[in-house]
RNA sequence: GCCGGGAUGGCGGAACUGGUAGACGCGCCGGAUUCAAAAUCCGGUUCUGGAGACAGAGUGGGGGUUCGAUUCCCCCUCCCGGCACCA
């Protein structure tokens, strides 16, 4: 009986080997194929959760995979470590953001060595420390001399309670989750960066990036929402300036019968002051969350404001109303109404009695009943004056030349994306470096001034940011003028940290500029994991800040991330994991328990890398059970002494049946990993070939060379995956050099021949029968071989064959 | 509400390009080992009928295309992610 396995003394040898030999710290070495692999960086929370560990571990699994395949790997870590959570632990445990913020760094960090995961610790970066901001708040700096950030005003939410501004996900059914308080909107100034400058190139550029799932380029190009169409003014009456509305539907024109504003509207809040019905409406409409998806989901209210606007082609008077489904933030903030031809309006319009106007038809002459069902589908015009009978693009065109020929509209093209807010009003974060004189406005803070450190030992109370009580902080000299001036307080949105740090970690210590040299050598990262939940937003923005960086020549790489994997969540009992529903399984007890290459199997086993992942107690209990089948397959074979040389031309049929097994199952998982991520199916398909190798009981010198050959095979393809067990197990095959430096097995094509083959029968497409023929056999052979079995025959016989369908290697159906 | 994804045995999942549905693992059942238990090993395990050979049904629901559909098309239900201040 050979040595149990200990998992705890295996890791902690690896670990140590790893460590001694720095295994994962690399340089710039032009004369390597280098690969960048990348997880997205964590928010220091406390301690490892699954979620993590699943990220982590299948970004592990590919650089070490990427590692054998002969790539200079890079693999580094660090953490995002502004946010909110650190400001509520502050209040909650009076520590200081900062402390916390470190505290759990230094634990995390401690587990993630103990999961033994490939990480070039030199390189590790805390988005919290001023080596880091320092240089976007340079970078922030050189937009404003670009004129690529701005400050206007926009909404926040407002605890009137706390008197402070709520992040959404602190407004819980419309109330402030400290104060219970009815949260309202409020408009604030704040900052903005312009990436709505690079709409054009990040939606055209998704095109190009085949390394990207089709689901998050889809969702990225719905989110930009590139839309062509009409920029048109209607007069107001009394007003001097007409109302600028967009519309991608200009063929619907003459159905418009109301106009809407947004309840922040200039017309909404001139109308307020001489109305009081309308001035409690707006009131009414401040008082919600300024969520997009509560807005889009809340009963659709409106109030007529009692002015009209008139129509630029028929010269009616078109009532104008505010509605609290019209967004400030999108477009002019005002919108034209086709009831008839726009589903929303439509029901609008039949819950307030407005008029319904028919101005588009089927072009296949369907008739259709307007005031019954909306037509919301491209047609041609009725009822539209000269224009009738044009289809959508001729009435486009058409009323497009008249309304750019009158100047009274033009063709524009529209984005739904949003100039990127980074503002907040809140501590833990990096100050945006703008200092406010009376004279001058803002002025960016000077290179040479930089960086602007945040004050690290604070009192947080949840009742606004302690900055603006700090006024060794506040008060500075203007650095135009030299006059009192005051410092900006608000910090950045964490995003903006997140949107570069992929880029630093190629020289996280150059301290004279944002990026250097080696930056060129490492980047774009060749493959970026993380969740999918941020294929949106942090995508999004780290795709502008590329480019902006781009642009100031500090790299020549537009897009960051070449190869793209989105992990799914990890669940317990149907619901992701989470203290508050108390389904919360931690890692460290697993670790302890089963050790971390057990843990780390499971999570690659359990289910594929982009779907949800079931925790499931016994599912890691028989991963242990496999491990431990795994190394003393390993261990009674090595046990029994040397083995000889493989002899391929003096194998039986049983020993080439497993040479076969073996060399198929390497060809298998260099599919499952290199093409398609599939680390289920290749922990699967190394189970499958241990299970050959366990059932395969031949003593003989070419049996044991042939077990010998598979089990090198499993050992060198598990390691990515299981790296400790798999580094012991290399020894213990003989071997003096680490698994880590190994190549990937390779394929021996002459070991995959075969002399026949099974293939299945078919009758109208049911499965009656199998047969085995020669490999080489023709499609008659084959037929004749599949009609002679008889199964088939009972099915077949006697009737007429139509027909018969051989797929070459699979099968034969036979149409009677 | 809008955008993206998902649904396959008792459970997690496999079936990759339209070609054997259920690989692999868990659980369960039976057996071996043991004084006993744990651990380990061997066999079985989609459902229904049948001793069995085998037959019928079966991939969320309804329709369609095809010799053949988990896979393609249309409609629907439920669940998950995102919706711009959670990260």
């Amino acid at each position: 009986m050979s040595i149990p396995y200990k998992p705890d003394v295996v890791e902690a040898e690896a670990q140590q080997y790893w460590r001694d030999a720095r295994c994962f710290e690399v340089d710039e070495d032009p004369s390597k194929d280098k690969f960048y692999c990348l997880t997205m960086f964590p928010y220091p929370s406390g301690k490892l959760h699954m979620g993590h560990v699943r990220v982590l571990t299948i970004s592990d699994v590919i650089a070490r995979y990427q590692r054998m395949q002969g790539k200079h790997v890079l693999q580094p870590m660090g953490w995002d470590a502004f946010g909110m959570p650190a400001e509520n632990a502050a209040i909650k445990n009076r520590v200081p953001p900062a402390e916390w913020t470190y505290r759990n760094i230094d634990e995390m960090r401690t587990q993630m060595d103990r999961l033994g995961y490939a990480y070039d610790w030199s390189r590790e970066i805390a988005t919290c420390r001023p080596e880091y901001y320092r240089w976007e708040q340079w970078l922030f700096t050189k937009m404003f001399d670009k004129g690529l950030v701005y400050r206007k005003n926009s909404v926040v939410n407002w605890d009137p309670v706390d008197q402070t501004v709520l992040a959404n996900e602190q407004v819980i059914d419309g109330r402030g989750w400290r104060s219970d308080a009815l949260v309202e909107r409020r408009e604030i100034p704040q900052w903005f960066m312009k990436i709505t400058a690079y709409a054009d190139e990040l939606l055209e550029e998704l095109d190009r990036m085949p390394g990207w799932p089709e689901s998050v380029k889809t969702m990225q190009r719905n989110w930009i929402g590139r839309s062509e169409g009409v920029e048109l003014s209607f007069d107001v009456q009394g007003e001097e300036e007409p109302l600028t509305v967009y519309t991608t539907r200009p063929d619907t024109l003459f159905g418009v019968t109301y106009m809407a504003v947004a309840a922040e509207h200039p017309l909404a809040k001139k109308a307020a002051a001489g109305n009081r019905e309308v001035a409690a409406f707006i009131e009414e409409c401040v008082k919600t969350d300024a969520s997009e998806a509560t807005l889009e989901t809340m009963e659709k209210k409106g109030m007529p404001l009692g002015i009209s606007a008139i129509h630029p082609l028929t010269g009616d008077e078109v009532p104008l109303w505010v509605a609290n489904f019209v967004l400030m933030s999108y477009g002019t903030g005002a919108v034209m109404a086709v009831p008839g031809h726009d589903e929303r309006d439509w029901e609008f319009a039949k819950k307030h009695g407005i008029e319904i106007r028919q101005v588009i038809k089927p072009a296949d002459g369907t008739r259709i009943d307007i005031q019954a069902e909306v037509y919301v589908d491209k047609g041609v015009l009725v009822n539209s004056g000269e224009w009738d009978g044009l289809d959508f693009e001729a009435a486009f065109n058409a009323i497009a030349d008249h309304f750019e020929k009158t100047g009274r509209g033009r063709r524009a093209v529209n984005y739904r994306l949003r100039d990127w807010g980074v503002s907040r009003q809140r501590y833990w974060g990096a100050p945006i470096p703008i200092i406010y004189c009376d004279d001058c406005g803002a002025v960016p803070v000077p290179e040479e001034h930089l960086p602007v450190v945040l004050p690290e030992d604070v009192q947080v109370t949840g009742a606004g940011s302690p900055l603006k009580d700090m006024p060794e902080f506040v008060d500075v000299a203007c650095p135009k003028c030299g006059k009192d001036a005051r410092r900006e307080t608000d910090t950045f949105d964490t995003f903006v940290e997140s949107s570069w740090y992929f880029a630093r970690y190629a020289c996280p210590d150059a301290d004279t500029a944002m990026l250097d040299e080696r930056a060129a050598y490492w980047t774009p990262v060749d493959q970026y994991t993380g969740g999918i939940e941020h294929a949106i937003l942090h995508l999004l923005y780290s795709r502008f800040f590329q480019r902006v960086m781009r642009d100031e020549g500090l790299t020549d790489v537009s897009e960051p991330f070449t190869n793209l994997l989105t992990q799914g969540m990890v669940l317990k009992d149907g619901a992701k994991m989470s203290k508050n529903k108390g389904n919360v399984v931690d890692p460290q007890e697993l670790i302890a328990k089963y050790g971390a290459d057990t843990v780390r199997l499971f999570m690659m086993f359990a289910a594929p890398p982009e779907q949800s992942l079931e925790w499931s107690d016994e599912g890691v209990q028989g991963s242990y059970r496999f491990l431990k089948r795994f190394w003393h397959a390993v261990l009674d074979h090595t046990v029994a002494g040397p083995v000889a040389a493989l002899d391929a031309s003096a194998l039986d049929d049983d020993q080439k049946a497993l040479r076969h097994k073996t060399h198929q199952t390497i060809r298998k998982i260099n599919d499952d990993i290199g093409r398609r991520s599939s680390f289920n199916t290749a922990i699967a398909a190394s189970m499958e070939l241990l299970n050959a190798v366990n059932r395969f009981e031949d003593d003989s010198e070419q049996g044991r060379a042939v077990v010998h050959e598979a089990l090198e095979a499993v050992v060198l393809m598990l390691s990515p995956m299981t790296p400790h067990i798999c580094h012991a197990l290399w020894k213990a095959l003989g071997h003096d050099t680490a698994v880590i430096d190994q190549r990937w097995p390779a394929v021996d094509e002459s070991a995959l021949e075969l002399a026949t083959i099974e293939l299945v029968v078919q009758v109208n497409g049911k499965l009656r029968g199998r047969v085995v023929v020669p490999a080489d056999a023709g499609k008659d052979a084959i037929e004749q071989f599949a009609i002679a079995d008889d199964n088939v025959q009972r099915f077949v016989g006697g009737k007429d064959i139509r027909k018969v369908i051989v797929v070459p290697g699979r099968l034969v159906n036979i149409v009677v």
